[in-house]
RNA sequence: CGGAGCGUAGCGCAGCCUGGUAGCGCGUUUGGUUCGGGACCAAAAGGUCGAGGGUUCGAAUCCCUCCGCUCCGACCA
């Protein structure tokens, strides 16, 4: 391809609405073109790059076991009603009415006409287990599309869900899955980390998220260096610390005059006490119902543990009006003879002698006994509490650390949710009916591409590994009027074709400084420079994106030696 | 949706406070000189100043309403 016959257009300056780097030169290198907040047009680079990814996913999904096959984008709502996700999935899922005023969604997943397809073709045991997969274009009616195609309206997912007859089974298929994510992520040149993850709205019990660390990404990992636990912050674990009880317990509890102190470490400061015996109570309202949280004084409560644990689909913090109605003042609320449910951490467990807000301004309460006081019910102790770097590993002691990533895939095992309630039944060896064992899994190809950006760049531009560049090379047509060396240009882009080999000429009629700076800001891995100086000197010159010089390589023979080099390159990502 | 900011040529911006001729850099077109890491000179094309309303003799500028975009929070591949 050249690219005076191609829509590029490459931007000196950053776009004014791109943050994140990946997002900048996505857009200055001339990939993508905006339409609209989270939409996105590929231009021809960037799909090229976006189809080489689709690549990698088909063949590893292929090699898996895995078949594809392609479900409508558009959809009858009937069935996000028949699972019961209507209501759940309803804000973010874009919805129309066709000409009979029936209700359609356009499908942010497709876990439930999946499960409607297979249904009527697994009928034996003797089909299972089955692996289906799709490449497709998602819709999601995102509160906040962010950072180019990391988070946008419409995106391409390759969506798999495989369906078996036990619990093992789908072990087993959930296991191949993973480990092929792990070759789709590694081919593409990404360091993609398997986190433990919470199933979220998509359901089952048990997940991995496979994260590209960048600081960027909009998902915290606690990691574990000793014994290598890795989880999102959502639902990572902690050894927690022994509570810390007053030195005499069990005394009766007593309220103090605390003026003017409406944070913990106010209030703290205010008794004497440290921070992590005191306790903060927290009115929230989950789906219209107020209730009351405790966390310790010097943790954070996690929302997203909390939504799960009461399966809300909408949770705030109440605002002041009804915290003092239902408890206290915010600044001043605690647990005593509140009448909504009060749920604790499981940290506070054993607390007998902390303090909490009197539910009166500028009084709290110590001596305060969690379990023992008569006016205190706990509806539930559950673990609510944002873990954070320092924390304990839940498995073996040691500090964890934080890092931020990004979530390129997800594997779940969904269990019997969607199959049971699709009747998704099969006959076994003994001729009895049994319900499907279903696990689903996604990867955001576009994120993907994005992902590959975020961590592989350098000031002048992309780095791209070489089985998803754009072109594995590129060719600087130095000199365009000079016939001698169009004329090696124009052979060794036959050449390189007929050898197999990606390849992109500059043959604009720029300055030599402006292809180079193009060239790099583009970053396909090779790039060969064809000149009348370079020709004069003995050959064309070869220098790799990665590479600080350039070898000189005889015309006739450069072919050869570039496509062994683009081989190379690819073999060390696809081995 | 809550909080913050922005909207002027394809891109990046100034002008707005203090109302009066629509401006700069990059890019684009033409001609010339250049030519190995974003050249220079000259000429040119390109604008409903986000939209609507109001104030005014006169609005990019002041006021009101709406729309769009970006950032922080909840949602997620």
């Amino acid at each position: 391809m050249r690219w005076t016959r191609t829509m590029i257009a490459t931007l000196r300056d950053d776009p004014q609405d791109a943050e994140i780097v990946s997002h900048k030169l996505l857009v200055r290198a001339g990939l993508v073109k905006k339409l609209s907040g989270g939409l996105y047009t590929f231009l021809p680079l960037g799909l090229r790059s976006l189809k080489k990814v689709e690549r990698i996913v088909r063949e590893e999904m292929d090699r898996a076991g895995a078949q594809e096959i392609l479900m409508p984008a558009l959809q009858p709502a009937e069935l996000w009603q028949k699972s019961g996700r209507f209501g759940q999935m309803g804000k973010s899922m874009f919805t129309l009415k066709d000409r009979a005023e029936h209700i359609m969604a356009l499908g942010p997943t497709h876990e439930e006409v999946v499960t409607d397809v297979v249904t009527n073709f697994l009928t034996s045991y003797k089909q299972l287990p089955c692996t289906v997969y799709q490449v497709q274009t998602k819709f999601r009616d995102e509160i906040r599309p962010r950072f180019g195609l990391m988070r946008s309206k419409e995106f391409i997912m390759k969506d798999a869900y495989s369906f078996d007859t036990s619990m093992d089974a789908a072990n087993a298929s959930y296991q191949a899955m993973y480990d092929a994510y792990t070759r789709i992520f590694a081919r593409c040149g990404l360091a993609a980390h398997p986190v433990e993850a919470d199933t979220g709205t998509i359901g089952g019990n048990h997940s991995h998220e496979f994260m590209v660390l960048a600081p960027s990404g909009e998902d915290g990992i606690l990691h574990c260096q000793k014994c290598g636990y890795s989880a999102n912050q959502e639902r990572a674990e902690r050894q927690c610390p022994p509570v810390r009880n007053g030195e005499k317990s069990a005394e009766p509890r007593e309220k103090r005059s605390t003026p003017g102190a409406h944070t913990i470490d106010e209030a703290a400061a205010s008794l004497g006490l440290p921070s992590d015996q005191m306790v903060k109570s927290l009115v929230y309202v989950a789906d219209g119902k107020p209730l009351m949280v405790l966390v310790r004084g010097n943790d954070e409560l996690c929302e997203c543990k909390l939504r799960r644990l009461l399966g809300a689909t909408s949770l705030e913090m109440a605002d002041d009006e009804t915290s003092a109605k239902f408890a206290g003042p915010i600044g001043s609320i605690g647990p005593m003879g509140v009448q909504i449910p009060v749920y604790a951490d499981i940290g506070l467990q054993g607390a007998r002698d902390v303090a909490t807000g009197a539910n009166e301004d500028g009084f709290h309460m110590v001596h305060v006994d969690l379990t023992a006081d008569p006016d205190i019910k706990i509806a539930g102790w559950m673990d609510l509490v944002n873990v954070v770097a320092g924390d304990r590993c839940p498995r073996c002691g040691a500090e964890l650390s934080i890092e931020r990533g990004i979530e390129v895939g997800h594997v779940f095992k969904l269990g019997t949710k969607y199959t049971e309630k699709f009747n998704s039944v099969f006959l076994d060896e003994n001729g009895k009916s049994q319900v499907m064992v279903m696990g689903c899994y996604g990867i955001g190809v576009t994120r993907t591409m994005q992902a590959v950006i975020e961590q592989s760049h350098d000031d002048n531009g992309i780095i791209w590994p070489a089985t998803v560049a754009p072109f594995e090379v590129t060719i600087l047509l130095l000199d365009p009027k000079d016939a001698a060396v169009s004329g090696v240009v124009d052979r060794l882009e036959h050449e390189l074709q007929e050898l197999g080999v990606d390849v992109f000429v500059d043959d604009r009629e720029e300055r030599p400084g402006v292809k180079f700076k193009d060239a790099d800001l583009i970053g396909c891995p090779v790039r060969v420079v064809v000149g009348a100086k370079g020709l004069a000197k003995g050959g064309v010159e070869v220098k790799l994106r990665t590479g600080k010089d350039s070898d000189l390589v005889p015309a006739d023979s450069a072919a050869a030696a570039i496509a062994a080099k683009v081989a190379e390159l690819k073999a060390a990502l696809n081995q």
